[in-house]
Order: structure tokens, then sequence, then C-alpha cells
DNA sequence: CGAGCGGGTTTACAACTCGTTCACAATCGC
DNA sequence: GCGATTGTGAACGAGTTGTAAACCCGCTCG
């Protein structure tokens, strides 16, 4: 169950969402994702590192293995493949999180479930 | 219950699809399938390792008991003769999923949930 | 014997997926 | 408003997978 032994069983738990590296499969209430290679590994990485903020560069040298190029979008790109394939299997969540000018943060937040009087939209 | 000793009685169910090794047998819903020596044993090493992905190259030693070379598609094309005769047994239902890349999974899901395309709002 | 059959194997091409990159729109912080 | 950052849709080329069909047997039957 510790995140930190990922030598044979790890396995991510964000709330509905599910996540096993060795077998490169991603679950979302037990179902199967459809996850390209990149997105479940950035997916996966962005999981090691849940709730603190992770900055592009060191997104891309844990996914793509290499230093980021200025003004490479790729990590743009993939955030977005993972949250449209996100929503689309668990509507009413919110995983990625943006941070402006700092990076992307990863944790499991329902979206306009309660009206406590608040909005984040 | 692990499927490598069950010498005798190994039954493996997957929603309406049904196998049994031993009598050289696959069922839908009951009703017995006809199926080839290699697709039936294509069928049962997929199922004996359902829901992980399995590579093709590990399919291909399974089945045919030797390495795979390269650029051979006997798998691809047996999976392609199964997957016709399940979709005629049973329409509706999905068993085996492609991960480009990665190889195939073994999953009894439906084919008119959107399992994980796109729930347009 | 020769034809037809059923299955396994291989090949050829079509269709698709993925990763990358670009262009432009939307948003943020000042 | 302005410049910088992020969101988003689309195009492209390479590589992977889907699919039909040809090929290659051993068998059976007329």
């Amino acid at each position: 169950m510790t995140q930190t032994s990922e030598a044979t069983d790890e396995v991510l738990v964000l709330g509905p969402l599910q996540i096993v590296p060795q077998e490169h499969l991603a679950r979302a209430d037990g179902r199967a994702l459809m996850l390209s290679i990149r997105e479940l590994r950035l997916l996966t990485e962005l999981a090691r590192r849940a709730d603190p903020i992770v900055t592009r560069e060191e997104l891309f040298a844990l996914v793509w293995g290499r230093e980021m190029r200025v003004r490479d979008r790729s990590v743009d790109v993939y955030v977005r493949k993972l949250r449209v394939k996100l929503e689309a299997a668990l509507p009413g969540w919110r995983f990625i999180h943006t941070h402006f000018g700092l990076g992307y943060r990863l944790a499991a937040e329902r979206t306009q479930l309660r009206n406590n009087g608040f909005t984040n939209h």
C-alpha cells in the first residue's frame, strides 16, 4: 500500500482512480482506461508526486527522459489528453490542477457537487 | 485457485463466455462455440491472464510453444478470427482489447456503454 | 487419381494510433 | 491593456494494427 515500494505491486490510488504502472494500466471505478504509453507515464509520475506541485521541466524529464527545450508544449498537450479521458471516464471529478507559472498538481477533487456558496469553475 | 494447477476442472468465466480447456470447448450463453485448436488455445491463454495486458511475444510463446519471429503477425490474425466468432456468438460484447504498442487484454465489456470514449456532457 | 475441404501460415495493403509540432484562442498577473 | 502563460484543435509522418486473401499443406471422398 505504500507508494514507495514500486518493485512489484505499486498501486497508486486517487479517489476512484487507480494506477498500476507495472501493468501499464489505469482503472476508473475498476474499468480499464485506454491510455497511450506516454499518457499513462505522465499520469503515473504525477501520481507518484501527488499533492505537491510539479514543474513542467521536472515532469518532462521524468516522462521523456531528457531535458525540456524552451517553449516545448508537450507536457501541456498531454495534460490536455489526460484531462479529456479522465473527464470522460469519471465525470464530476477533477484530477490535474494548473498552478499558473509553477506547474501541475494531481489530486482527486469533485467538481460542482456541493453548493456551499463558493464556486470553483 | 490459481489457473496453473487445474488439472481436471478448470473453467474460465468472462461474463457470458465460458471456457473449459480440458474439454476443448468454449460456450457462449451455454451454446458451444466452434473454435479451431489454435483459436481455443489462444483464447484460453488470454483468459488465464485476463485483466493484465499480455504482449504478443508472450502469447505466441504460450500458444505456439516457440519464440516469435519479428514481424510475425500470427497472433493478430488469430485475434481477428476470435473476434469475428465471438462477435457473431455474443453481439454487444467486446472481449479482446488492443493496447497499442503493448499487446492484448481480455475482459468482458459491453460495446454500447462507452467504457473509455467520449461521454460528451 | 484429382477435387474439394478445413485449418494453419504468410503476405499485402488499408486503416488507424501515437507522438510531435504548430497556430491561434483564452486566461492570468500586473 | 499588455505581455506572458496556458488551453485547445488540428496536421503530419512513422510505426502499429486490422483485414482480406493467397498460399500450403494433410485428409477425405468421389
